[in-house]
DNA sequence: TATTGTTATACTCTATAACTATA
DNA sequence: TATAGTTATAGAGTATAACAATA
C-alpha cells in the first residue's frame, strides 16, 4: 500500500481534516452493516483463513510449529530425495525466502540438508527422527483437537464439501 | 519467524551441509505427493484465498483498488457517519494501520475526514461522489467478471454454500 | 483518567536481483 | 550458458507503545 509514498505526498494529517461539521451518528448507534461484504468470498476467505491458523498454532502450540513449517515436514515426509527447490515450489514459497525456514527447522533438529551426489549443487531434504517424531504428534494434535472442532462445527459432510471447493479454487481458478 | 535470529544463530549455509551422499530421486521423477496436505483446510483456505485476491485484483485493474480498498468503500457507503476507529475494527485493521491507508485514500479523492462536532477528537468518514463512482464501478465490476466467474466454476449454489460455511467458521470459530 | 487519531517502530511475509558453486 | 542455493534488500501486512488533543 505503498505508506511510505502516501506520507511523503500527504500534508500533516490534522490539517488535511476538513473543518466541516460532521453528522456523526449517535454514540449508541451498535454495531455497523456489514453489508455485502458477508457476500463477498476474498472477504470471507481471508477472515476464516485467519481464525483457522489461530487455532492450528493454538492446537499444535507444544510442538511450536507453524501451519508453514507443518506443511513442510508433511511434504518432506511423503517426498523422500526431493530438494529444496522442488519443496518449495510445491508450496508456493519462492527459493529465496525457503532458507531461513529451512535454517529454522534444521537448527531445531527437525530436518537435514544433504548434498546431492548426482548434481553437487542441490541439497536432498530429509527428515530427522526427531522430526519425523513431532510430525506423528503435530498429526496427533492436529487431528483430535483442530479438526475434531471444524467437523462439529459444520458436520462431516459440509467439512469435506468445503475442502473440495477450495481445493477447486486454488486448482482451476 | 524471526529470519536474522536463525541468521546469526547458525553457521554459515554451505558449511552446514551435511557430506552424507545424498539418495536423490530420478530428475524425472515427476510432480510431488502433496497428500494430507489437499485435506488441511488452513492450507486450502490460503491458497484459494491467494488466487481469489490475484482475481479480483485483476478484475478491478482499471479502478487500481485492492480488496482491503474495497471494503473500506463498501463499509462507508453502507455506513455513513461513522469514525475511524468504528470501520477499522469492523474489518479487523488496527487503528495505526488504518491511517495510512485512508491516508491513499482520501489523496485520491474517493473519501474525506470530518471531524465531530460532537466529540472533537474523532473523523467522521464520508464518501466522496468520486468514492461513490468509483465504488459503481468496482462493484460492477467484481460482478460480473469475477463473481460470474466463481459461480461458473462452483455452480451458483455450491456458491452460496461456500459463503455460508465460510461466514460460519469466521463467526463461530 | 480514558479515548481518538497519530507517530514510530518492529516483525513477518513476500518478491526480485545478483552472487557462488556447480553443471 | 544455465541451474541450485544463497544473500541482500525492499515492500506489504500486522502488531505494540506512546504522544497530543480532547473528553
Amino acid at each position: 500500500m505503498a505508506v511510505s509514498k502516501a506520507r511523503a505526498a500527504n500534508p500533516p494529517r490534522s490539517a488535511a481534516v476538513r473543518k466541516t461539521s460532521g453528522a456523526a451518528v449517535p454514540a449508541d448507534a451498535g454495531p455497523l452493516q456489514i453489508g455485502e461484504l458477508s457476500e463477498r468470498l476474498g472477504y470471507l476467505l481471508k477472515r476464516a483463513q485467519l481464525k483457522i491458523f489461530e487455532d492450528f498454532i493454538r492446537c499444535v502450540e507444544p510442538l511450536q510449529l507453524t501451519p508453514a513449517q507443518f506443511s513442510v515436514l508433511l511434504l518432506l515426509d511423503k517426498n523422500p530425495g526431493r530438494n529444496q527447490t522442488e519443496i518449495a515450489t510445491t508450496l508456493g514459497i519462492l527459493r529465496p525466502n525457503f532458507v531461513a525456514m529451512l535454517d529454522g527447522l534444521e537448527s531445531r533438529e527437525l530436518c537435514i540438508r544433504i548434498r546431492s551426489t548426482n548434481d553437487r549443487r542441490s541439497h536432498i531434504l530429509q527428515l530427522t527422527d526427531k522430526g519425523r517424531a513431532v510430525l506423528a504428534r503435530a498429526k496427533k494434535l492436529v487431528a483430535i483437537k483442530h479438526e475434531a472442532r471444524l467437523s462439529e462445527l459444520l458436520g462431516e459432510d459440509n467439512r469435506e464439501a468445503l475442502l473440495a471447493m477450495l481445493d477447486k479454487i486454488a486448482r482451476e481458478f
